[in-house]
DNA sequence: ACACGGACTGTACGGTGTAAGGTAACGACC
DNA sequence: GGTCGTTACCTTACACCGTACAGTCCGTGT
C-alpha cells in the first residue's frame, strides 16, 4: 500500500484536472496551457486527459464553465437595480479573479444549461422589474455587452492605459505627440488616475436608469 | 527576365505580407494563420517573413493595427451625437468586415499612434460637445465598452443564440427544460427575431443620452 | 484463480514558432 | 568590369504542440 508516490498519485477525475487547468491558466496564461504540461501538474502522462475530455478545447469549455460557476447565487434582497447591479459586479469580479480565463467567457458560446444559470437570473430579475420579454432580453444583451466590453478592456488595459507588464517600449499617452493628438494630451492626466470600480458602476447605473425610462415610456 | 514563376514572385513587402495575412485570417481565423501557411500563400519560406516582421505576435499586431485602419476619416457634418454614432457604427463595421480579426483588437493594446486616431477623434468629438476632458474619458471608455461587447457577442453570438456554425450538438434555447429556465424560454421567440443593427444602436443611443445628461447637470 | 475492463503509459506523426547559418542576387564604387 | 558589402531569401534544426493508436498494468467480480 501506500505506494502512492507522495500522494499525488490520487486517481484522476474531472473535477480535478479542470481545478489544475484553471490555476495553471491563472499563472501561466491560455498560451501557457498544454496537455503535457497539465499533465506534468498533475503527475499523469498527456494522454491520459484524454480518458476525461475528448479534446484540449472540451477542456477549454470545461474551464470556462467552472469560472463562470463562480458567480455566486443572486441575493433576492433589494430592487431590481440593485439585484442587476450585485449580479454584474459579481460578473465584473470573475475578470478580476481569473483574468486570462475570462476572455474565452465571452469566446466560447457556453453550452452547458448550469453555465447559463446567470442569464436565467437576470432575466428573471428584469421580468419582475416589469420589462416585457422582448425587452427584457434587449435590456440584458445591453447590459452584458457593456459590462463584458467594461471588464475585458480593464483587463489588457484601456486604450491610452499605459501598459501594466513591465514591458517598456509600449505606448504613452504621456508622450505622444500634442500637435497630433491634442485631446489625447488632455486626458492623459485622468487616464492614470481613475477608479475602475465607480466607473464601471457608474456606467451600469447610466444604462439601468436609461432601460427604466424607456420602459416606463413604453407601457404608457 | 521574367522567371518570376507566374508573377507571385514579387519582392517581399510589409504592406503585402499584411495584405495576405488578413485575408488569411478572414478565410481561416486566427488559428489558421501559421507562418508557413501564409509563406506558402506568398511564394516564400516561413523564414522570409521574419526579415519583415521580428515574431508572429508582431505580425498580429500589424494585421489588427491594418484592420483598424479601415475605419475611414470621420464626417465632420451633424450634431455630436450624430457624429459619435457615425464613430461607432464604423467602429462595428470592423467586426462584421473581419470577424476573425475584429477580436484581437480588444485584445492587444494597440501601440502605434495611428491605429488610435479614432480614439483621438472620439475624444475631440466629446469635448466639443461641452464635456470636460475626464468627463470625456469616461464617457468614451462606457461608449467604447458597450460597442467592443456588443460587436463581440455579434461574432461569436449572444447568449441563447443557436449557433451559426452548422455544429448541431450545440445548445438551443428553444428546447431547454422550462421549468428549470422559464425565463429563458419566454424569450426564446425574441432572440431569433433580433435586428442587431437597430438594438445596438438603441443602446447607443440610450448611453449618449445618460451621457448629455450627466454632463448637463454637472455644467450647472 | 482468472479473466475482464477501465485507467494510464509509450510511441509516433504531422504540425507549430523561430534560432542559426548559408547562399545568391543586386547596387555602389574603384 | 571586377570586387565587395548588403539585403533578401532559403535550409536546417530544435523544442514543443495536439492527439491517434496500441500496449500495459491493476482492481474488481466471479
Amino acid at each position: 500500500m501506500s505506494n502512492r508516490t507522495k500522494q499525488s498519485r490520487a486517481r484522476l477525475d474531472r473535477d480535478r484536472i479542470v481545478e489544475a487547468a484553471v490555476a495553471l491558466v491563472d499563472r501561466d496564461g491560455i498560451e501557457g496551457l498544454s496537455m503535457r504540461k497539465l499533465g506534468r501538474e498533475l503527475a499523469v502522462e498527456a494522454m491520459a486527459l484524454y480518458h476525461y475530455f475528448p479534446s484540449k478545447d472540451a477542456l477549454i469549455d470545461a474551464i470556462v464553465e467552472a469560472v463562470v460557476g463562480e458567480m455566486g447565487a443572486p441575493s433576492e434582497a433589494g430592487s431590481w437595480e440593485e439585484r442587476l447591479r450585485e449580479r454584474f459586479r459579481s460578473y465584473r469580479q470573475l475578470a478580476q479573479a481569473h483574468p486570462h480565463v475570462f476572455p474565452l467567457v465571452g469566446k466560447r458560446t457556453v453550452k452547458s444549461p448550469e453555465a447559463l444559470a446567470p442569464v436565467e437570473q437576470m432575466l428573471d430579475i428584469l421580468r419582475g422589474a416589469g420589462f416585457t420579454p422582448e425587452q427584457a432580453l434587449q435590456s440584458f444583451r445591453t447590459l452584458s455587452s457593456y459590462a463584458y466590453g467594461y471588464a475585458l478592456a480593464e483587463i489588457v488595459g484601456f486604450a491610452l492605459e499605459p501598459s501594466t507588464d513591465g514591458t517598456a517600449a509600449r505606448f504613452d499617452v504621456r508622450t505622444v505627440d500634442p500637435k497630433r493628438f491634442p485631446r489625447m494630451r488632455e486626458v492623459a492626466p485622468h487616464v492614470v488616475a481613475c477608479d475602475h470600480d465607480t466607473e464601471f458602476e457608474l456606467g451600469l447605473d447610466l444604462i439601468l436608469a436609461g432601460l427604466a425610462a424607456a420602459s416606463e415610456s413604453r407601457r404608457t
